[in-house]
RNA sequence: GCUGGUGUGGCGGAAUGGCAGACGCACAGGACUUAAAAUCCUGAGGUGGCAACACCGUGUGGGUUCGACUCCCACCACCAGCACCA
């Protein structure tokens, strides 16, 4: 029988008998929770970089089986969002019919591959018994005050309407060209920054990989400083947000955002308004991408007639306005130190103001001397009165003492994170739940009438007006108000694609519930997920949604956990052979169902855990797959040096335990790479041994199963081990068998290697080196030395030092 | 510009501060074969040498250490992400 044959044969047998579904609760079993990202059904398929990650763990998944957990590992789709819109309205099919021509691929690209998932958990959030729960979600943030209308800036193209941001390139619309702007426009948001605090401090729960926690807290964006008000001379007074009070002897000028209402408040007051009033103009037009060009100089505008008195010294200080401040950060206004902050600096010489350093250590003539130079080095404040003399550390806390105690300060803590922008005027995505009455305003859709299911429509274009498709349907929007039962219309905005992936790993734990989005025991049965895996693309945004929901959920009592992923895992990038990413217009995208029709899923898994460190980018290779099975034979080959015995034996026990310890470590350490080179170690040494019995090919067998299934299945059968590997247990390391009667260590002179010789490991140093010194080639090496010191690193070297 | 990451043979890549290059690919030689493929065995970082061996080798330059791919400082190159964050 060939391989084709048997992986399909396992696969059926494994469909039919549902071996891979799970209850919620197993007598006598743990609970492990395996979880990776669930695809987005674009066109393009799945390639060979989702199946690395899958069959990674899926390998992660089968080992915990064998090891007596009760394992879900589920999949499923995340099926709304712009891609499938875009397909449909250039194929001219509703996206229904997209997504589920879509997932029908990707279901059997991903059975082909063998995967343990239960099939039964599937979920897709485009299905309406699924978007039910996400707009039930939706309504309790809502109840609890979470959920608000509030205007919001969208890129708006005079022509095609709202654009997404990926919509706009170099500040123009992808399809028209045409200049895109920013527009204010009411919409739903979701007060995500009310968890700011606790999504960040809450991380030291976690156990995520290191940079993965760097990235929430960077996103989040906590920083500590001091909020102080400045009043105007012309009366009046505005507050500033600085994480450096230390420098506030240094300011020369203060920068508002255009925006800031300061501004408009004292219109009469402004002796250049016009000027003023085309910068703010200006600044209005600019694009997303056009405040964030990094090689502008920065622009801005002397505000005459306004100015400000630093509080600490009395000091008269000019006002400006300037787009690189932003009116949602902070206060929307800032105090300019130039010469302690680069951007000031250069707005500085741009506007010839002068400036003052307040911080000694460095020539400020040319650039500025910025906190990350000179915090924590011990640098001292001068020009600054009283505290002139005082290191950087003890001004800040003095300063800050003296402000607080005048009453013009409070200390801040300050996020950069800002709330979710939860809409979107778009057809493909959950219709938020909401009905907007005249009498009542806003008014969610009673629970009992859920799910507001997307109506059929005949075009899936955003409108020109900005409003989403749906509001083009009038015998949908028009409603009875259910409050008061008047004529009101539904919300036509959509939830973003981020919505139903929000929350996705919670339904898996109970995906046919009609009563609950997930009951608690369910969840409680599961969460918090042990092992969750996803691209470094969703380490950011995705990973923050999906714990602030959970977080939102654990305060109103449905979720059982604070946070909900235990650990966070991001795999590397399969790039094509060429060392690019893998895409359809490059032409080098490797579908997984060729390389099975040629090799085998076993090899093609074992080829991906084995082509390179799972976590790092790696370049697709055919010939990789050769060797995986090649090595997939050798392991058949066995069979012919199969003799009888119930035991391992002594000539391979030492392997056998290597073997294992190596490859059960390092599947947890998700080092596949390493664990399957072991493998092929442990198979070349059974080949030199040319015999291997019964109770040893067991157990490499189990060892190989989580990554080569199927044909460990087969072969499992053919040996009589039983009638499927599911009776087998993972194999324990006998640590007495790793220790070995002699060992070859190196014998440095020096540092330099002068000998090898064998000793015996298991002596105490002192013999050792005692040993090692006796040695009649050390001794000729020794002689008329003098050792002044001796250094024995067990198992390896020993090392004298000698004069 | 900021943030995160990477830099080791011809190639993919291994190495709790302890014999750099495990394992594999490609390559060479041998066995089997009429022959080829497949398979099995053997070899190999570079330079020099018949050889024993010597010297040089983990992006560059310093440092710490008996000992550095590994730790510290400075720099260079490449990849990815980004929201000028006060």
């Amino acid at each position: 029988m060939n391989f084709t044959d048997i992986e399909k044969k396992w696969q059926d047998i494994w469909e039919k008998e549902k071996r891979f579904e799970v209850n919620n609760y197993c007598d006598g079993k743990k609970n492990a929770y395996v979880l990776i990202e669930f695809p987005y059904p674009s066109g393009k398929g799945l390639h060979t970089g989702h199946v690395r990650s899958y069959s990674a763990m899926d390998a992660v998944a089968r080992k915990k089986r064998l090891e007596g957990y009760n394992v879900l590992f589920p999949m499923g789709c995340d099926a709304f969002g712009l891609e499938a819109e875009r397909t449909a309205i250039k194929e001219k099919k509703p996206p229904q019919e997209i997504v589920s021509r879509n997932i029908a691929i990707f279901k059997e690209q991903l059975k082909c591959v063998g995967l343990s998932i239960d099939w039964s958990r599937a979920i897709n959030t485009c299905d309406p018994e699924y978007y039910k729960w996400t707009q039930w979600l939706f309504l309790q943030f809502y109840k609890h005050g979470l959920a608000e209308k509030r205007y919001a800036n969208v890129n708006w193209c005079p022509n095609c309407g709202v654009l997404a941001n990926e919509e706009v390139e170099d500040g123009k619309c992808c399809q028209c060209h045409a200049e895109v702007e920013q527009k204010p426009k009411s919409q739903w948001i979701l007060k995500i920054t009310k968890y700011a605090e606790r999504l960040n401090d809450d991380l030291d729960q976690t156990e995520y990989m290191e940079h993965i926690k760097l990235g929430q807290k960077h996103w989040i964006g906590k920083s500590e400083g001091v909020q102080v008000k400045f009043k105007l001379v012309q009366g009046g007074e505005f507050e500033i947000y600085t994480t450096c009070i230390e420098t506030i002897y240094g300011i020369t000028f203060m920068v508002l955002a255009p925006e800031h209402p300061l501004i408009k408040q004292n219109k009469d007051k402004i002796k250049n308004w016009i000027e003023v009033e085309n910068y703010i103009k200006q600044a209005s037009k600019k694009s997303e991408f056009e405040r964030a060009e990094l090689t502008k100089t920065k622009t801005g505008c002397k505000v005459e007639g306004l100015t400000c008195i630093n509080p600490v010294n009395g000091k008269e200080v000019p006002i400006f306005i300037g787009d690189f401040v932003l009116v949602n950060y902070g206060t929307g206004a800032v105090m300019a130190v130039p010469s302690h902050d680069q951007r000031d600096f250069e707005y500085a010489v741009a506007h010839n103001i002068p400036m003052i350093q307040v911080i000694e250590g460095k020539d400020v003539s040319k650039e500025a001397f910025e906190k990350k130079d000179y915090l924590g080095k011990g640098c001292k404040l001068i020009n600054s009165e009283e505290f002139s003399g005082l290191t950087v550390e003890e001004a800040k806390v003095a300063i800050t003492k003296k402000l607080v105690d005048m009453g013009v300060a409070k200390k801040q803590v300050n996020f950069r994170m800002q709330d979710w922008v939860f809409s979107r005027q778009r057809y493909w995505g959950e219709p938020i739940p909401m009905i907007n009455c005249p009498k009542c305003g806003w008014v969610p859709v009673p629970e009992k009438d859920l799910p507001v299911k997307l109506p059929e429509v005949e075009s899936y274009e955003p409108t020109k007006d900005g409003e989403s498709p749906l509001s083009l349907i009038s015998d949908w929007v028009n409603v009875k108000c259910p409050c008061c039962g008047s004529d009101a219309k539904r919300e036509t905005d959509t939830m973003p694609g981020w919505a139903g992936s929000s929350w996705y790993f919670m339904r898996y734990c109970d995906p046919h519930n009609d009563k609950e989005f997930a009951s608690y025991d369910a969840l409680k049965a599961w969460l918090p997920v042990g092992l969750y895996n996803g691209g470094n693309e969703h380490t950011n945004r995705h990973l923050l949604y999906a714990r602030f929901w959970n977080k939102f959920l654990y305060d109103i009592g449905l979720s059982p956990v604070n946070e909900p992923f235990k650990s966070r895992v991001s795999q590397g990038i399969v790039l094509g052979a060429n060392g690019v990413k893998m895409s359809k217009s490059l032409g080098n995208v490797v579908d997984p169902r060729d390389v099975i029709k040629e090799y085998g899923a076993d090899s093609l898994r074992i080829w991906e855990s084995f082509m390179g460190d799972y976590f790092s980018d790696v370049n697709w290779s055919d010939e990789g797959v050769k060797s995986a099975n090649k090595f997939i034979s050798r392991v058949v080959s066995i069979k012919d040096l199969l003799v009888d015995g119930d035991e391992i034996s002594k000539e391979l026990s030492y392997i056998l335990n290597a073997t294992i310890k190596k490859v059960s470590e390092d599947i947890d350490k998700i080092k596949f790479n390493t664990a399957i080179s072991q493998l092929m170690i442990c198979v070349n040494e059974i080949y030199k041994n040319k015999k291997i019995n019964k109770a040893e090919y067991k157990t490499l067998l189990t060892l190989l199963n989580p990554f080569a299934p199927h044909i460990t299945e087969e072969l499992w059968v053919e040996c009589g081990y039983g009638k499927d590997i599911t009776n087998a247990t993972w194999p324990v390391c006998d640590e007495s068998k790793l220790i070995k009667e002699e060992v070859e260590i190196a014998v440095q002179v020096n540092s330099k290697i002068v000998a090898r010789i064998n000793i015996d490991p298991t002596l105490n140093q002192e013999d050792i080196l005692t040993f090692v010194i006796n040695n009649e080639n050390i001794k000729n090496i020794l002689i008329e030395k003098q050792i002044i010191k001796e250094i024995y690193v067990p198992g390896r070297i020993v090392n004298f030092i000698v004069k």
